[in-house]
DNA sequence: CCTTTAGTTCAAAATATTTGAACTATTGAA
DNA sequence: TTCAATAGTTCAAATATTTTGAACTAAAGG
């Protein structure tokens, strides 16, 4: 398996961030992580979804290649945490402006 | 010619704000926009962007259609205003976060 | 080992973006 | 009033991205 890219925190992208957080489906699974402060599988985001997995793969993937969650693999699971202190770090506010926001 | 479409204030969603933002050109557009505090027509736009005509007028509407711009016709030329108090009033602080975070 | 579970990867279909070319509308000049 | 110039839109074809089912991989538990 091709191992998780997770860009540095200095490289960071501004559009990469808004055009991963520019998704209903994507800005719904990081309201929640921001919501419950913690972390979630492609399965534990399914529900709220209702989206196939090979879909939801793909939109972890965007969320983590932008630098909006870290996925560490545990067991059989991938928890994926946000990554709230390198994004406030590196844009200021956005993130909690952008959720605010969120419906 | 199809009327330009302008979204009420009330009807903006964040979705398409952040994906008319998502666009390095575009936020570009949004930034000069700011920085001038005024208008902009398409060729105005042109100079700093460097990409074909059609493809501003392309981005110009999804700037329009997202309601991060007016367009208004004078004479010859169009003149795109950033509708900043609907944004305020719609997204508080959104736009400002965004633009103090771009490069 | 075999099965189950979680998720990735692949490839095809659907969708969106980019752009040159043709078109429209307004202005100004002859 | 007609002609040319300018600003921008619209169309359609090429290109790129997104979505998804199906096949695959990897870990855990029997």
């Amino acid at each position: 398996m091709a191992r998780l890219i997770h860009p540095a925190k200095d490289s960071l992208q501004l559009e990469h961030v808004l055009a991963a957080l520019a998704d209903a489906n994507r800005l719904k699974i990081v309201k929640r992580l921001a919501a419950e402060n913690g972390c979630m599988s492609c399965v534990g985001a399914s529900p709220c979804t209702d989206i196939p997995k090979s879909t939801l793969s793909h939109h972890f993937r965007v969320l983590r290649e932008a630098g909006i969650v870290a996925t560490e693999k545990r067991g059989v699971e991938h928890r994926n945490v946000l990554r709230l202190a390198d994004l406030e770090e590196r844009f200021p506010g956005l993130l909690p402006t952008v959720l605010r926001n969120a419906a």
